[in-house]
DNA sequence: AATGAATGAGTGTTCATTCAT
DNA sequence: GATGAATGAACACTCATTCAT
């Protein structure tokens, strides 16, 4: 009963190493039944298909991530704690489990698309904390969306240089120094 | 002669489109041949394989974007007005060749891991401008890199969204707006 | 002991059944072990393998069939009652256990060329009983092979029919009738 | 151009042959790539699929035959000369392309129940002649589809006794017989 | 220069079978 | 006696690539 579920546990972080490493679609079921240590069909026994797999992974860890970052704002008074809050926990969670980062904000592989409308969306809390800093004039009124499109591309880029190697330092040492650009960003 | 070149742009522009949409992986020689009206092995009277095929695409454009992003910037007087400038020409290039930006920025499939070391680089373009700008004190001193990362994310996660129809807005009416951010991001 | 048989023949029955529907390459151990509502694992307690389960299936009711047609056609005197008394048997069964019926003479599955040589045999039976009429004078001597062929079709076709929905009147009503016919075929 | 249609021809032929040896199931691509001396993949140039190939083969016999038996029994008058006009060309097909006739009428695996609706259908063709037979007295009345059942399988089923080594004689010599026999079967 | 036919290694997936518990 | 987890060979099918014409 434990084992099955280890042997699961233990493909999907085999899984997310490989398609973070190499995307998924270069990433075989064998290539997983290796690194896991088990046989091919082994995989079967506990998803039906390669794309459930897939799906599965983003699932779980997805809509977790979008519900802890809104818990988090809705925690912390003014769009700048808000920020500052929001992006130390994606730097963290870059830092702690870089192959899980990888895997849901740059490979995904389209799984975006296939979220249930309704399901927790980490731009969405993004956009509904600056909205409402908008509502109570804390930072200038403009296209929702755009903004968020900043914020959301100043954060995550950092992560794309530091999986380059351009940057050296833990993302975890400049959590204020982005979240203080961000605000200055949209002061504009 | 004349022939053939026009053969092999067709192949080069139907491969475009193609990768744009459904990523590099998923689309098939076959899949190309079939959209520019040509047999699979005319393909390869072009192109040696279709790694080339990506690279040389690959090479071709993101070469000479990036030196005319560094000839704009060099035309240009201070920060603001090169961002301005460099955000114009990114945001033309999305909305007059979205394929082509797409597989520039999105798909790439590790393309930029391959560039020669002392190609143009679009990246290293927006870094240079930025360290000047500290070294002339028009803007704080801080880690280029981390800098970079935040405006080029700034700048290219609009144009995500966009794609996505989270915006509706041609990216050419929000240059200023952009560029805007940008210089208060980097004020932070 | 009552238990394990009673599994046994469960497991029987559930493949017999998708024997008839789906055929035997189309059936798998799972679909058997679902359809029983036991575990996999657990076919292999009662069966060494695949094809001893249906070769064990066969096997049990193909011989009994065949000696009870026998003993039938024994106890009848004169090849109409001999005819009517085997038709009459073979079209109960089919309408009593049609999976039984559409195993042993439409599934098969080569089960017939792997029968000890001496097992009773259903052809056999019928063969003996017309070789005996044309002895006696009953009906004109010919190839008794293929007299039997004729009649064993013209038997058998009809349930083929019915399967298939083209007969809608059970067999049972259609026994007399068809045993004429046969007369009238070995007249003919 | 003709070597494609070459190779589609091989293609056929020799998966006929293991479908009509070893059945649907039990014949790999690679059986039928193997002996038809070509590679696996080269199969899919000319079929989209296996279920394709074995609809293929069949769509292109049974319709063809239907047609050809219901255009022989139109041009015999009585039902006498139409039945041997149409068992000799069934026996005929037997003894020249054997495996041809086995898969249309002993292999199929569900062909039939997929053919358009109103594509000659060799059970309708005799169902008509019988039909029209009883309509003109030559034979007594009754379920026609009972009576179709009857002849079907006193034709058929001397073919598998042959395939099965029962009868060693040539079908085609034991046409006369056979239709002689049918005839009496119907006058019952 | 272009084609179309062929290739075969590799892919996701299935399934009869084994075995520790 | 029964289970559930695991296996791995085999399967249908794909696709980048080659090459005679």
């Amino acid at each position: 009963m434990r084992k099955a579920a280890r042997t699961k546990a233990r493909i999907e972080r085999t899984a997310l190493a490989l398609f973070a490493e190499k995307g998924v679609d270069q990433t075989t079921i064998r290539d997983i039944a290796e690194g896991a240590g088990i046989a091919e069909g082994t995989i079967y026994r506990h998803f039906a298909s390669k794309e459930e797999l897939i799906a599965g992974i983003f699932a779980e860890n997805y809509g977790a991530l979008a519900e802890e970052l809104d818990s988090l704002q809705a925690h912390h008074d003014g769009i700048a704690e808000k920020l500052e809050a929001m992006a130390g926990r994606f730097f963290a969670l870059f830092e702690s489990d870089r192959d899980l980062f990888r895997f849901l904000f740059f490979v995904q592989h389209g799984q975006l698309e296939k979220l249930p409308p309704h399901t927790g969306n980490v731009v969405a809390v993004i956009r509904a904390a600056l909205e409402e800093a908008m509502a109570r004039g804390e930072i200038p009124r403009r296209d929702p969306d755009l903004a968020t499109a900043w914020v959301f591309g100043a954060v995550t880029q950092p992560a794309v240089f530091r999986i380059y190697g351009r940057i050296a330092t833990p993302l975890t040492a400049l959590v204020r120094e982005t979240a203080a650009a961000c605000l200055g960003l949209l002061r504009g």
